[in-house]
DNA sequence: CTGCAAAGTTAAGCTCTCTCAAAAACCTTG
DNA sequence: CAAGGTTTTTGAGAGAGCTTAACTTTGCAG
């Protein structure tokens, strides 16, 4: 049985590694306790214990001080919960009108609903969505995200450059409800204005 | 913050005591330790140490030796429960497509998940429904089931008498498909063929 | 290359929920 | 109405996951 503590980790896990694939980075060392730390907002000695667990029960390597990286068996694990967050956002959205904003937690709780019979039909029900709510990818029964989209970074835009939004870096609920306010929603279609070499911030129309 | 734990405790001792309106009964002594322990299939150590809780929270009231009753309050979190439960029951079944013998399990799990407005989406998108898909009544938002249908048991009928299966005592896998193995289903008109005084079973057409 | 701050780990202890074993209360029956 | 059997409670303890405090390792700055 895998816990739901458990399973967030993994999952937390994963994306710190997702994320660090976009960043130039040495990677030489694993993903930190601290980091981790950070994003489940619990203490370093919790993740510590959990590291050693995870790798006890071979879903992630883990040496003293090192850091830490996802097997094969704790990537699919953590694919997917993402998996069955992202459907359940499509459904809280497309089916019963949430916003954007509102479905973060909400998946968070449905994500860890256990029964593969439930998430095969729930998917097929949906017409197998390639992306969630906020233009993530949404991975296949046996894990394959096809993300077909050419995506490109704000930042690495110049003046004038035009595009769609299809995802994005932060989304948390203040930042999803700041872009709201501004009507940009996915698919919105955004030209860039003005970069500020300043703070790398840009403006868009 | 309610516990799953809690929460389950809660649902068991309620449908107990709903059980019990049926019977004749003295009542005199609130639900049983033991009771409650096989339902849930756990030690009685275990309920002692929960019922002690309960009430320490003002949702049971609780005398050592003397069984263990609802309060309001704890009637009140009771029937949520079923209500998310009877509630994603539907949404399995009519919209998913899984078959009542299915859907127990995993509502199970479903009616844990916390968020007010995802329960008063869900029911309104489900179109407010009065019954879920074993015959049960769905309690409305303020708790109120309104089960307009006059129901009678089985063991209650006269050879000859017909009627319209709108509910099971027993909702148990087993017995779910051992009715469908008859194409008997929520809706399908019965009539009393014979009955077996010995033990109480009927034949029916 | 050394020393010190930051990061990470170990240790001790808390809560929750469970189990098994033993003691206590209850209740039925002769 | 007492004796025995059943039910319930108490007690001790385990495992998961968390916290704080204390200690260790790392790695950067001088």
């Amino acid at each position: 049985m895998i816990s739901t503590s458990i399973e967030n980790y993994l999952k937390c896990i994963y994306q710190l590694e997702e994320q660090l694939v976009g960043e130039r980075t040495d990677s030489t060392k694993g993903i930190t306790t601290g980091a981790i730390a950070d994003r489940m907002e619990t203490q370093a000695p919790s993740v510590s214990d959990m590291l050693r667990k995870l790798s006890e029960r071979g879903w992630a390597t883990y040496e003293k001080y090192q850091g830490t990286h996802l097997t094969f068996e704790g990537r699919k694990i953590a694919v997917d919960i993402l998996r069955k967050h992202r459907l359940w956002e499509v459904f809280l959205v497309e089916k019963l009108g949430f916003k954007w904003d509102e479905v973060h937690d909400i998946a968070e709780q449905l994500e860890h609903v256990v029964s593969e019979d439930l998430v095969d039909r729930l998917d097929a029900w949906l017409g197998h969505p390639q992306f969630d709510p906020h233009g993530d990818p949404i991975p296949d029964k046996k894990g394959v995200m096809r993300d077909k989209r050419k995506k490109k970074s704000l930042h690495d835009m110049q003046s004038g450059e035009a595009g769609v939004l299809v995802g994005l870096g932060d989304t948390s609920d203040t930042f999803l409800r700041y872009l709201d306010s501004f009507e940009i929603a996915l698919g919105t279609r955004i030209t860039v204005v003005e970069r500020f070499e300043f703070d790398g911030s840009v403006r868009v129309l």
